[in-house]
DNA sequence: AGTACCACCTGACGGC
DNA sequence: TGCCGTCAGGTGGTAC
């Protein structure tokens, strides 16, 4: 799932449950899902604390805690939160128990371990040395028609690449460029200014859009990819079939009759 | 600076 | 029922 509407939906979801509550206790359930933290210490540091509020760059979670510091994570592949009273409730691959002293739990779940959790002091730091790039949402045009202009290989890999922009995967950079009438093969550098300001546009609107529709493919309009993807796999515009490809190990659909 | 390929992981699915 | 290959909305390393 977890693209940045993916991230930014679980980022309303916990504003709305778990903040400014005492955490009475952590476990961590895997040690996979550690690479710079110990278990021992985000047990031992995160009790005690409050959860103020959050942030979200790219596809990270930055929730800030009440001593200043961030906890951060990360979804994979495969992960999401969830926030429940009775253990009943607890899903199945949770990786890391918040347990709060109002007796409700926030789960950190990741089937495939392909996630991280980490306690920083400074996520502007952290942001930097792991060189990750503005985040999607955030990034001014002329900033974007730069970084197109200036890459190399196909504009599905440019928009997919973290380290010049951040929050689009697999999944939505097919999104944009179907609304864009792009090929995703297409080479950045050989887009003309009206095609990068279109794919800019769509950027912005598929974005926001999957965030209100609470990235459920059900809400999403005809007229958009997703619905298509596991379902009649026809394009909505021409009813054609979508194409599936390779690029960069990554399978992504196309229209090739309204991509181009 | 690209891409191709592998690795990290778990689990679902189709073919035999 | 079981085994096997393949694939999955992410990322990092290596070789070319």
């Amino acid at each position: 799932m977890p693209e940045l509407p993916d991230v930014e939906v679980f980022r309303n979801y916990l504003d709305s449950t778990s903040l400014n509550q005492s955490i009475q206790s952590v476990q961590l359930k895997s040690l996979k899902i550690l690479k710079e933290i110990s278990s021992q210490e985000l047990e031992k540091e995160l009790p005690g604390r409050k959860i103020l509020g959050s942030h979200r760059h790219g596809k990270h979670l930055f929730l800030r805690m009440d001593d200043a510091r961030w906890l951060m994570l990360h979804f994979g592949m495969t992960g999401f939160l969830k926030y429940f009273e009775r253990m009943e409730e607890d899903p199945k691959h949770d990786r890391m128990l918040i347990n709060f002293e109002n007796g409700f739990h926030l789960a950190y779940v990741c089937q495939r371990l392909l996630g991280e959790v980490n306690l920083v002091e400074d996520k502007d730091k952290l942001i930097q040395e792991r060189e990750m790039g503005r985040d999607a949402l955030e990034m001014d045009y002329n900033t974007f028609k730069k970084i197109i202009q200036e890459k190399r290989g196909s504009i599905k890999s440019a928009l997919m690449n973290q380290k010049y922009i951040s929050g689009i995967g697999n999944i939505y950079s097919d999104e944009i460029l179907f609304q864009a009438g792009v090929h995703p093969k297409k080479e950045a550098k050989q887009l003309g200014e009206a095609k990068i300001k279109k794919i800019y546009q769509e950027m912005r609107t598929v974005l926001t859009k999957a965030i209100e529709y609470h990235v459920d493919p059900a809400q999403f309009p005809d007229s958009y990819m997703l619905p298509h993807r596991d379902t009649d796999l026809r394009c909505p515009r021409c009813h054609n079939s979508f194409q599936q490809i390779k690029i960069t190990g990554r399978t992504a659909y196309v229209c090739p009759h309204c991509q181009e």
